[in-house]
DNA sequence: AGGCATGTTACAGG
DNA sequence: ACCTGTAACATGCC
């Protein structure tokens, strides 16, 4: 998502937004039809994240929440072609931006500026990953919870941000088994998955995020992180550090896919 | 052909 | 208060 971010913040912070188009309205939360009336001839003039969820500031103080889900994207491109599955479009001058989402899991909504932060989609969010806030000492004090390293890894409350596919890298690369009770965690093991959370996420942006499938931010070259994947969708496969032939697992927790190496994780 | 898997999260219920 | 299973949906692969 802080790709994302960075590619709308390049594209079309600062721009007018001429007309507003929905092409379906249905997704997780039904578009509004205010959306067009609140947003029409007014600038965007700054784009943030928190955790998946981008917003985008707009001039006349109103602001949008988005999220994409799983399957949603957004393309930019000089004029409109219709692909199966868009939902709403941005015109501006020379330019429109296109938000799709094949499973309509992700959403937008309006809000004040103001009140955007007290939204219940971000109220009880965890620190930031890549912030001081989350900290071994803030790790520390969380490890009284009854779950597993992954499950709490993926807790949003926890920490934002972090999906499927990065707990699996983070753990491969902190050498911790995705099902150690977090109560069981050492101080030194904690400070090396919160030293793993960082690094991996620092790569994955500099590499410009993981595009799997769907999960396209534009014609531009960016989503190479999935070319850097160390566990994530190679059951069966050889370990890349240990180099054991055949002893990358795949098992669920909490309905999601884990991967891991039997032989190095502990 | 049909069952299962896929990047997420809101909500219900234990 | 915290944790887990399920549902929302479309598509591709065995």
């Amino acid at each position: 998502m802080e790709t994302v971010r960075i590619f709308l913040e390049n594209h079309i912070v600062g721009k007018k937004t001429l007309l507003i188009k929905i092409e379906n309205s249905k997704l997780r939360f039904q578009i509004s039809n205010e959306i067009s009336k609140r947003f029409c001839n007014h600038m965007i003039t700054k784009i943030s994240r928190s955790g998946k969820y981008l917003i985008f500031f707009y001039s006349n103080k109103f602001s949008l929440l988005f999220h994409l889900g799983m399957t949603g994207y957004f393309r930019i491109s000089n004029y409109y072609e219709r692909k199966k599955h868009d939902h709403l479009m941005f015109y501006f001058e020379n330019q429109v931006l296109i938000f799709n989402d094949i499973r309509k899991f992700g959403f937008v909504k309006i809000y004040e500026e103001e009140k955007i932060k007290f939204s219940s989609h971000l109220i009880g969010m965890g620190p930031e990953p890549l912030s001081d806030r989350f900290s071994a000492e803030y790790f520390f004090k969380n490890l009284y919870r009854k779950t597993n390293i992954k499950n709490l890894l993926m807790n949003q409350s926890f920490v934002s941000g972090l999906g499927n596919i990065y707990c699996s890298e983070i753990l491969f690369d902190s050498k911790i088994h995705p099902i150690r009770r977090v109560s069981s965690l050492s101080k030194e093991e904690v400070g090396g998955i919160v030293k793993s959370v960082k690094k991996t996420l620092r790569l994955a942006i500099k590499a410009g995020g993981t595009t799997i499938k769907n999960f396209i931010v534009s014609d531009e070259k960016v989503g190479y992180f999935k070319n850097k994947l160390m566990v994530y969708g190679r059951e069966r496969m050889k370990c890349k550090r240990c180099k054991m032939d055949n002893v990358i697992a795949k098992i669920k927790q909490s309905g999601r896919s884990t991967f891991f190496c039997s032989g190095c994780q502990l």
